[in-house]
This record gives C-alpha cells, sequence and structure tokens, in this order.
DNA sequence: AGTCCCCACGGTGGCTTGTC
DNA sequence: GACAAGCCACCGTGGGGACT
C-alpha cells in the first residue's frame, strides 16, 4: 500500500525517542489493507481519549509524540508535533473514519484507516457549508463503523435532531439530506430499505403469479431489495416476519410442510374455487 | 437409527415512535 | 408523561428432508 517498509522503520526509529503518553516498551505497528494499527504496552495517561478530544485543553498538554511522530512519517498528517486532537482533524480533512483506540489491557492500540469507509460520511464531511464539530463528527464515525450501536442514547438523539442521521436501533444510518446533495439517492435507497408495505405486496404479487412458492424462493426474490445495512440473520427474520404477517392476515397459506414449505395465495385459491362453480 | 439443518409457528421482551 | 402500536430479534418446540 501506501506505506513502505522504509518508512514503518524510521517511523519506528522515531516512536522509541519520541514518546510521550506511552511507557517505553515493545512498539508494534501492523500494516493491514489500508489500516495501520499502533499497538504500545502501557498506560493512556489522560485517562479517555474522549476527555482529551472534548476538551478544550490546549493541544501541546496531550500531545502524543509517538503517534504524531509516526503518522508524519506515513504522510498522515502534514505537520509535526500535533496532538491526538489534530490526528482526528486530519483524518477528518482527509474525509476518513476517525482515530480507533483501545485502551483496554494494559495498552494502547490505535487503528487509523487511510481510507472512505461509508461514503455519505465523507460526504457530509466534505460539505462546503458544514458546520459541524468535530464530537458531531465522531459520532457519525460511529454510526458508519457499527451503525451507532455503542453510542449513548444521548448522542443518537442530537444526531437524529440535527437530521444527520435516520433509521431506528439497531440500523442507524447516515441521513438521506447528504444523499440528495450528492446524488446518491439511489445509494440512499438501497441503505434505507422500503415500506413494508412494498415488501408485503412483493410477496402477495410474487405467490399470486405461481402455484407455490418455497421460502427459498420468497428469500431470492426479496433479498436484494432489503437494505443493505441488514446482515443475512437480519433479512431471514425479516422476511419470517413477513411471511408471519400475511399468513395472519390470512393472504397466504402454507400447503407443504414446515420442512419444505408450499406458500400459495389464499385469494387465489378462492377465485379458483368460485371459478369453477361459475363456469358450469 | 442417528444427526444435522432449515424452517414454521407461537410467544415475548426491548426499543422507538406517534398520540393524547 | 403515559400509553398504544409497530417493528425487530430472539426463544423453544417440533416436523421433515438429507446425509451418514
Amino acid at each position: 500500500a501506501q506505506y513502505s517498509p522504509d518508512l514503518i522503520y524510521e517511523a519506528l526509529n522515531n516512536c522509541i525517542a519520541h514518546q510521550d503518553y506511552f511507557l517505553k516498551g515493545y512498539i508494534n505497528i501492523v500494516e493491514k489493507d489500508d489500516e495501520l494499527i499502533f499497538t504500545n504496552l502501557g498506560e493512556f495517561i489522560p485517562g479517555s481519549v474522549e476527555t482529551v478530544v472534548k476538551s478544550d485543553t490546549p493541544a501541546e498538554r496531550y500531545k502524543n509524540g509517538f503517534l504524531a511522530e509516526a503518522m508524519f512519517n506515513f504522510k498522515m498528517i502534514q505537520t509535526r508535533g500535533g496532538g491526538i486532537k489534530m490526528m482526528f482533524n486530519e483524518q477528518r480533512r482527509r474525509l476518513f473514519p476517525m482515530p480507533e483506540y483501545d485502551l483496554s489491557d494494559q495498552r494502547v492500540k490505535v487503528t487509523i484507516t487511510g481510507k472512505i469507509l461509508d461514503p455519505k460520511y465523507a460526504a457530509i464531511l466534505a460539505q462546503e457549508d458544514s458546520d459541524l464539530t468535530l464530537d458531531e463528527i465522531i459520532m457519525l464515525d460511529r454510526v458508519q463503523k457499527d451503525k451507532g450501536k455503542s453510542l449513548p442514547v444521548a448522542d443518537i438523539r442530537h444526531l437524529r435532531k440535527r437530521r444527520l442521521i435516520e433509521g431506528t436501533k439497531p440500523n442507524y444510518f447516515i441521513s438521506a439530506q447528504v444523499a440528495q446533495k450528492t446524488n446518491q439517492k439511489a445509494e440512499y435507497t438501497k441503505f434505507r430499505g422500503l415500506d413494508k408495505s412494498f415488501y408485503l405486496e412483493m410477496i402477495v404479487n410474487a405467490v399470486n403469479q405461481h402455484d407455490f412458492l418455497s421460502r427459498k424462493d420468497i428469500n431470492k426474490i426479496l433479498w436484494d431489495k432489503l437494505p443493505e445495512i441488514m446482515d443475512d440473520k437480519q433479512k431471514t427474520d425479516k422476511i419470517g416476519n413477513l411471511i408471519r404477517e400475511l399468513r395472519v392476515k390470512k393472504e397466504i397459506i402454507n400447503t407443504g410442510t414446515d420442512g419444505e414449505p408450499k406458500w400459495v395465495s389464499l385469494r387465489k385459491i378462492n377465485e379458483s374455487l368460485t371459478g369453477e362453480f361459475t363456469r358450469d
């Protein structure tokens, strides 16, 4: 990728000379796909990254020589000697995800991603009239990384109020506002999914068009229409719930077995019955 | 015969949203 | 702020097919 072995060695040398908040010890730098992962045994003195980023403490107080130097050497930042907050701002400038800190197990682990994860996240950062605070960007970063699962309720409320995110737990996603501004409407629809009534109608129509449909058939019909953010399990559950709803409403009925279902349209059965009567 | 897997089915609890 | 409604995820149970 973009980081050469020479740069890594140089960074390592500089790291050892420039540890401020890291205890001396073994420093590991791993380059993986488009990520750089720094690991260093020791304690993170400021306590939490949050306090550093959110406080208005002068940058130099929380300067982290090791990381800043390494990032400079990796050409990830433009100037030497920045603090932790600057790292966040640099990632912001490049429309990349925020640095990921893991402070568990008596070590400091920082993951810097060097690529755009969610185009909508990048688009919202790139907006010229964007008035986002760094806090908000960090929140949005959580949404692009884990659909906001790790965000406290207050943050979710805030983002929703600002119309930066939509969706409901556990499927938050970055809002349509951005999608419209950046001509990503089709992409947005794929993410948001469609009305439930649309899915129900699709099943009913499909069942009407065939003698019967297996569960696999129904899966195949709906799978690509469901939001991209859903994983396989969620899609399976979702379709199961849809089928269940139609069954309860007596729109469809399973004429097969549980193991090998054959879903048929009840309306169609009724029509064919009355049809036979009227024909003769 | 035993095991594994898929799925239906009914039930339920958590969460969000809308309404009053 | 209370309440209902809707949606989602998960559970246990059990039938049935495929495979060994």
